[in-house]
RNA sequence: GGGCGAAUGGCGGAACUGGUAGACGCGUUGGACUCAAAAUCCAAUAGUAGCAAUACUGUGAGAGUUCGAUUCUCUCUUUGCCCA
């Protein structure tokens, strides 16, 4: 016998699946389809851990599907824009295109090493133009139906790059990468409409039963919709203001009312412009940061204005008006009313500034002479100093209450807020897909007319260039539209909309005219399960479900709200983390364990510092690469390890001794089938009880339901169960297994390690009309049942007796097992519970 | 600070609807093979006591419901993620 040889198998199944066409998939509407989609991934080089895993399991999952007789789709493509190509080309003077390409390149092969069933017939990639031409469709289809606009925003803005910055490339204030101190600034940028679907994207929540409860929790989160009231306030001082509007949550609380804070954006921050010490305020606000979070931690300040606003429900009442650092504009009206009693926010502001702190909520358990002393109490109870709102609770009664009454003296109005803001898609960046408009002189937008897209990324061009690349590039620039010179927009859109809509994509991947036909959407559509990290629950998913909402919007054509019908979010590959005694990180393969004790390679005996176990990622240098380990051990090892260990929903360690005994553990299947093959007989009438049929329809029982769970670490145990039991059939019965069950094994194994089981399919005769077997569940009972006895409900002997027992006959039998019976003797018995073929539980006198 | 989840041997993890806790793998220990080692194979492996049969303890802590709780309820601790 040959020592299975994975490099010269899976090279033949990979070339046999590629020759055959075997993964690519047409409209065949005699079948269910099955649209199983995976993440893409960005090209950033080669595949990493997390990709084998993603890929992994949606691998198994397509090839079961297909097993059942589903029409199955399961493409692949790249998510191809982004920063990282165009730093890698400034940095070593390459193209963006070229350095994409090329990573596309390298890591399809990585991914086909794996042995993925993937159709690529429908590769796709966002950077092509056959791509985001149609993007570009898009997005004036969305201008035309308005639910794309410009307007001026705040910005976070490297003043040495002079560049925009995402949040997360802000770091301590400073610019990620030239350390600056970013500034806000104010740019005029394109925004998606998603707000106005807030609701819409709330009510569709309910509906996508199929994924995590954590997902759609994050979402409705993130939407945030809050229940409230718009107030306004009558305004006296020094300025020709009248009235200032604000939103509140809590109307409920206006007798503990003692500021109102703006925004510094406010309008009525015009009548400060000229003001000197307003704008320094201004100018140690934008220090502070923009996010939410920043704002939260950092020390809430204010600029006092002159005015005074006057309390609504008690006109006797006037309070300070302030600019507060902690106002957001795009939050309700940029203005709220401060009730230092009962939020820490404005109990903090009040302290600072020495307004005064009233108590209008008592806890339930204390009584009226309740006082907010340390901190604000935000928590439910009863109103209390609030004249005729007194005794009312809070808040499910009283924020009702008081905006019915606000609403009779017309002083204010129910509203809905949501904290879902509309989406920035303009980006600053070169390698995007530009924004299919241009302006004129006066700056109206003008959409570029349908025969001039798409609007191509300009070629050759000078990344080393400050600021924005594309407003460097004059020619470019210049565009005639009905013969009138225009300049184009030089923004490039947000990569989350080339990901927006790319399972489209996959539907048509060959579509010249549009970006899907109708045809092959109805068909095809929904994604039947979407498979990919929790990273992306929020922005992704939401952004994908606003944009199918956008194209069906005044579209008849079009009725698909909800593009992903099941989600699965998978864990992370994890590994220790290494650093050595000067605190630098150290990768795996330059430490090696002796005795327990872990030294740095080669060293002579350096110390290792061993740290955590973290996801695996470049910075700390904690990643095992996986072509390394596909070279080393094969692809089916590779596949079987990474689903072994844990539930695909949870993070897994990596291990090599694990990578090892999966990589064992089909070498010694191979054995077992090389014993195996030569003693297989056809049995055309399969013989009743025999044992190996039973343990065949168990076993496939066991895969169809491991498999539509997800359970695929316990898969693997039953794998290696199955071959723990065959090891022993075939020693206690030589000659004598029988192909029917051997095939259905096989078959069962095939969506996991699916080169080895072709392979054995093969060499046993048995590759033709591979089908996922049946199974019967009548037969899954067993004649012969252990049941448990309990004295006193304590465990004391288990039982073999046939099924169907009495519980009669049952306890005949007890008393005769010495066991059992030493238990019973001079003990009268109070109570017996029983539970057919499961359970007895005999319950004694004292 | 708020929301959601998790906690089971030395480790990763199993356990259907409340009914044998610890499947399966790793590791460890002992044995076989070998001049020796690796590899492989066999056996043991929650803890305590015992030669054993067996008994007691045991699913983060404490209570509750139940004949019976890893599973259901409450309180607490620790921890992870998301939001702030």
């Amino acid at each position: 016998m040959e020592r299975y040889n994975f490099k010269k198998v899976e090279e033949k199944w990979q070339k046999f699946w590629s020759d055959n066409n075997s993964f690519s998939t047409k409209i065949d509407k005699n079948k269910k389809k099955f649209y199983c989609l995976e993440m893409f991934p960005y090209p950033s080089g080669k595949i990493h851990m997390g990709h084998v895993r993603n890929y992994t399991i949606g691998d198994v999952l397509s090839r079961y599907k297909s097993l059942k007789g589903f029409n199955v789709l399961h493409p692949m493509g790249w998510d191809a824009f982004g920063m990282p190509a165009e730093n890698a080309a400034r940095d070593n003077k390459l193209d963006p295109k070229d350095w994409t390409n090329s990573n596309i390149n390298t890591m399809k092969e990585q991914l086909k090493k794996l042995g993925l069933s993937i159709d690529w017939s429908r590769e796709i990639s966002t950077c092509s133009e056959e791509y985001y031409k149609h993007q570009q469709t898009f997005f004036l289809e969305l201008l035309e139906k308005k639910l794309v606009y410009r307007k001026e925003n705040y910005v976070n803005w490297d003043p040495v790059d002079e560049t925009v910055l995402a949040n997360e490339q802000v770091i301590d204030g400073k610019g990620w990468r030239s350390g600056a101190i970013v500034e806000r600034k104010k740019l005029n940028q394109w925004f998606f409409n998603i707000s106005k679907f807030s609701q819409d994207l709330l009510d569709g929540l309910e509906d996508l039963t199929a994924w995590p409860n954590k997902v759609r929790t994050m979402q409705k989160n993130w939407i945030g919709k809050s229940f409230g009231c718009e107030i306004e306030f009558d305004i006296e001082g020094d300025l020709p203001v009248e009235k200032i509007k604000c939103f509140t949550t809590r109307p409920d609380t206006l007798f503990g009312f003692s500021f109102l804070a703006l925004s510094v954006d406010h309008e009525i921050s015009k009548f400060f412009r000229d003001n000197s010490e307003f704008s320094k305020f201004k100018e140690e606000c934008s220090r502070t940061g923009t996010t939410e979070e920043a704002i939260a931690v950092g020390e809430k300040i204010g600029f006092k204005t002159n005015l005074q606003a006057i309390n609504p429900l008690n006109p006797n009442q006037k309070v300070p008006v302030y600019f507060a650092n902690f106002v957001l504009m795009d939050y309700g009206f940029g203005a709220v009313f401060g009730c230092p009693g009962h939020d820490q926010r404005d109990f903090d502001f009040a302290k600072k500034y020495n307004l005064e702190i009233k108590t209008v909520v008592r806890p339930f358990d204390k009584d009226t002479s309740f006082k907010v002393n340390t901190e604000a109490y935000a928590g439910p109870g009863v109103l209390i100093n609030s004249k005729f709102l007194d005794g009312l609770n809070a808040p499910e009664n009283s924020v009702i209450e008081t905006i019915k009454i606000l609403e009779e003296k017309k002083l204010g109005k129910k509203q809905i807020n949501y904290r879902l803001k509309d989406w920035g898609v303009s980006r600053q960046r070169y390698w995007g897909c530009p924004i299919p408009v241009a302006y004129d002189k006066k700056g109206n937008v003008h959409p570029i007319p349908n025969s001039m897209l798409p609007v191509k990324l300009p070629e050759n061009i000078n990344l080393k260039a400050k600021g924005n690349p594309l407003d460097n590039e004059k020619e470019w620039k210049k565009v005639f539209i009905n013969g009138q010179e225009m300049t184009r927009e030089t923004d490039t859109l947000d990569t989350f909309v080339c990901s927006s809509w790319y399972y489209l994509r996959f539907c048509s991947p060959k579509e010249t005219t549009y970006g899907f036909n109708k045809e092959d959407i109805d068909y095809w559509m929904p994604v039947d399960q979407y498979i990919g990290g929790v990273e992306h629950a929020i922005l992704h998913l939401l952004y994908s479900r606003f944009f199918m909402r956008a194209i069906e919007h005044d579209n008849k054509d079009f009725d698909i709200k909800e593009p992903f019908k099941s989600l699965f979010t998978q864990g992370m590959v994890c590994h220790e983390t290494y650093k050595d005694e000067n605190n630098n990180w150290l990768s795996p393969n330059e430490v090696e364990k002796i005795n327990n004790k872990t030294i740095q390679k080669d060293s002579g005996g350096k110390k290792v510092i061993v740290g955590p176990s973290e996801s695996m990622s470049k910075s700390k240098k904690n990643v095992i690469d996986p072509e390394n380990i596909i070279e080393i051990y094969g692809a089916d090892a590779v596949r079987l390890f990474i689903l072994s260990d844990s539930p695909p929903e949870k993070d897994v360690q990596w291990s090599d001794q694990g990578m090892v005994s999966s990589y064992k553990f089909i070498q010694k299947l191979w054995i077992l089938h090389n014993e195996v093959k030569n003693s297989i007989f056809e049995d055309k009438k399969e013989k009743e009880n025999d044992e190996l049929n039973k343990f065949t329809n168990k076993l496939v029982a066991k895969f169809t339901n491991n498999l539509e769970k997800f359970n695929y670490n316990v898969i693997i145990a039953n794998m290696y169960e199955t071959y723990n039991y065959l090891i022993g059939y075939i020693k206690k019965n030589k000659n004598s297994i029988n192909l029917n069950n051997y095939k259905k094994i096989l078959i069962c194994f095939s969506p996991i390690i699916p080169h080895f089981s072709s392979e054995c399919l093969s060499e046993i005769g048995a590759s033709e009309n591979i089908i996922w077997p049946s199974y019967d569940a009548n037969e899954l009972e067993e004649k012969d049942v252990n049941i448990v006895v309990q004295i006193n409900g304590k465990k004391r002997a288990i039982l073999n007796t046939k099924k169907g027992t009495t519980e009669k006959t049952l306890l005949e039998n007890l008393k005769k097992d010495r066991n059992i019976s030493k238990y019973l003797e001079n003990r009268q018995i109070k109570k017996i519970i029983f539970v057919q073929d499961r359970l007895i539980n005999i319950l004694l006198n004292e």
